[in-house]
DNA sequence: ATCATAAATGCAACAAACTTGCAAACAATT
DNA sequence: AATTGTTTGCAAGTTTGTTGCATTTATGAT
């Protein structure tokens, strides 16, 4: 899916966060990672590396998510994998193991490609299909119009 | 969404599961909700119907979502949703918002259509589009191959 | 209607994933 | 090198869902 790579260094320059040990870790982490990570796998191969702890990683995720440095990619009961939201990984569906929980990137794909699987079954399954649209409700909308519209006047 | 009723004892009766209130008032709570019900909103609703614990709760979607008599919605982050699965609420694509987490069902959709909706806003915004391919991993179909294959020869 | 039995429920304890508060350590700037 | 705001680590907490086991209940047979 993805084959060219970011650099770390230079990506965290310019989210404007500091360039810790932490962070790089976890980035590069998630730089050479074939399949999404969990915040599990990143913490495993971040220690490795460098002293860190589960709630930073955590945090880690949590900011690179915000400033779009990285995906969740969310998986039902509380188990979120992470990729690489950069120019050489762009948005895919991915495919979730219900037994194992293992997330696999698809390449792009239509619906009707998507329900296609569902008849011929390849290596894998597929039993069923999610489609999510994901943003803010009217009422969140009208509730954070003050916050919004404040720091929209700049 | 949903414009006719199932019947909440004869489910059950064909589902071959005895016919407690607890499971009653669990399926009759989904039948009537215009939105999908998380098990909170479920244990609050059948509460005033019924002694029910949150365990059985839990309980009764499990057994409810094992035979196809209602969906599961996963949000991410631990926090399911329940609709009904019967003939009168075909599959169909959800909108989540990411602050309140609220479900709202939507009509059956194509992906490019559900594109278009990240451009146009209208009452809520789209900022995200998830697509999900759920089933059986390689690995999982040939570990679980023991076991269905015993019962299949029935 | 009563009984026997398997199924279902309630309760307490547990578990996983994630979050929060706060003090100590560190990175970036001067 | 000193300063300052950011980041981290640790301990404790929260939320959602699960498990074990004793008690109760639904159901089918008498
Ligand atoms: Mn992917
Ligand atoms: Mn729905
Ligand atoms: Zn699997
Ligand atoms: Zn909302």
């Amino acid at each position: 899916m993805k084959e060219e790579y970011c650099d770390a260094s230079e990506t965290i320059k310019q989210s404007g966060l500091a360039r810790t040990p932490q962070r790089m870790a976890v980035l590069e982490a998630l730089i050479l990672a074939i399949h999404p990570l969990s915040a599990a796998d990143i913490l495993a191969l971040t220690a490795e590396k460098t002293k860190i702890n589960r709630v930073t990683v955590y945090r880690i995720l949590a900011s690179f998510r915000d400033r779009g440095i990285i995906r969740e990619i969310e998986t039902g009961h509380a188990n979120s994998s992470y990729e690489m939201a950069c120019a050489h990984n762009p948005v895919h569906p991915h495919f979730r193991c219900r037994d194992c929980g293992r997330i696999i990137c698809l390449p792009p794909l239509t619906l009707s490609q998507a329900w296609d699987w569902l008849a011929q079954p390849a290596d894998f399954t597929v039993e069923r299909i999610d489609v999510q649209l994901i943003g803010l409700c009217a009422e969140c909308i009208k509730k954070d119009n003050g916050n919004t519209v404040a720091s929209d006047n700049f």
